[in-house]
DNA sequence: TTAATAACGGATAAATTTGTCCATTAATAT
DNA sequence: ATATTAATGGACAAATTTATCCGTTATTAA
């Protein structure tokens, strides 16, 4: 009653980088993809990732046009230079880099928390696997069957 | 709109840590502290703080004493068994280890999400350090002064 | 045995996050 | 122009997390 959680990012987030996986890789097959097909390929709420949708694209993450024939997109040209750090910046902002471990609002090497060495380790290497993973490595082994979005 | 939070646990888990420090810090002293002293001692709201030190005291990280003279304290004996980890399970459970980064509830070697192995080399990594880190390493620096619980 | 002290536990409230619903807007095709 | 398609945006609802309040229980001391 007081036990919870325990993620990483927030769930919008978790969904967003699912999302943004799930269309560049349809992107590099020069595929459109709508709402309802992300939300089915990524097994998420589809109110709810219509919202998502929209955050990546307000973030100019993704692509997005109305009507026949319209649905999200990315530019192929593009796709190597998103991060995961992009789409987690867009979500959860970067505390989770630059916040302290222990929640405390000034926490620095001039005056740190008991544990601020210890995370800075971690939090850094955090930091630098979604500054150096982008979207784009990802989306190979998810084409071939070898990773999924679902389940 | 949708941006949000980004931390590594849940606010209730870096209360329980920050609190567990400072009781096991006074308890090196041989002295009990009261809910009031820890609430003021940590910057955390005094009734939050008391479920807090309940969940510590049913999870037998903290002993708790009722009536004149009581409070809550550590066995001195007991405090390089407490580690990080213990105080995280207590609260957030072992999602943060465990858990998959994007939220499938079912990611695994056999079938990974696509940040699968990027993932598990830092929850690894946090799980050692939470393993390895022990309450009462931290509160040698704390007690100089080097290191703060509130701010 | 009474009064005082201090933690415990239950109910409830506030805030945040997650999720839904639906009318509107933009684009396309007929 | 009109109908159809598909994303957008706003309001709202549910669920979870954070936080408060207060009467009860246990302990100690007078």
């Amino acid at each position: 009653m007081l036990q919870k959680q325990g993620q990483m990012f927030s769930k919008a987030c978790e969904y967003g980088i699912r999302a943004s996986i799930y269309i560049a890789e349809q992107s590099q097959l020069d595929r459109k993809v709508g709402l309802k097909e992300v939300a089915e390929s990524i097994d998420s709420p589809i109110a709810y990732t219509s919202k998502i949708l929209q955050q990546l694209s307000r973030n100019k993450i993704i692509n997005s046009e109305k009507g026949p024939g319209g649905g999200f997109s990315m530019d192929k040209q593009e796709l190597d230079k998103v991060y995961l750090s992009t789409i987690v910046l867009a979500f959860d902002g970067e505390e989770i880099y630059k916040g302290c471990g222990l929640g405390l609002k000034q926490c620095n090497e001039k005056m740190p928390c008991p544990v601020h060495d210890q995370f800075k380790l971690i939090r850094d290497k955090l930091k630098t696997m979604l500054e150096t993973t982008s979207v784009q490595s990802l989306t190979a082994d998810f084409e071939k069957g070898l990773t999924f979005l679902k389940r």
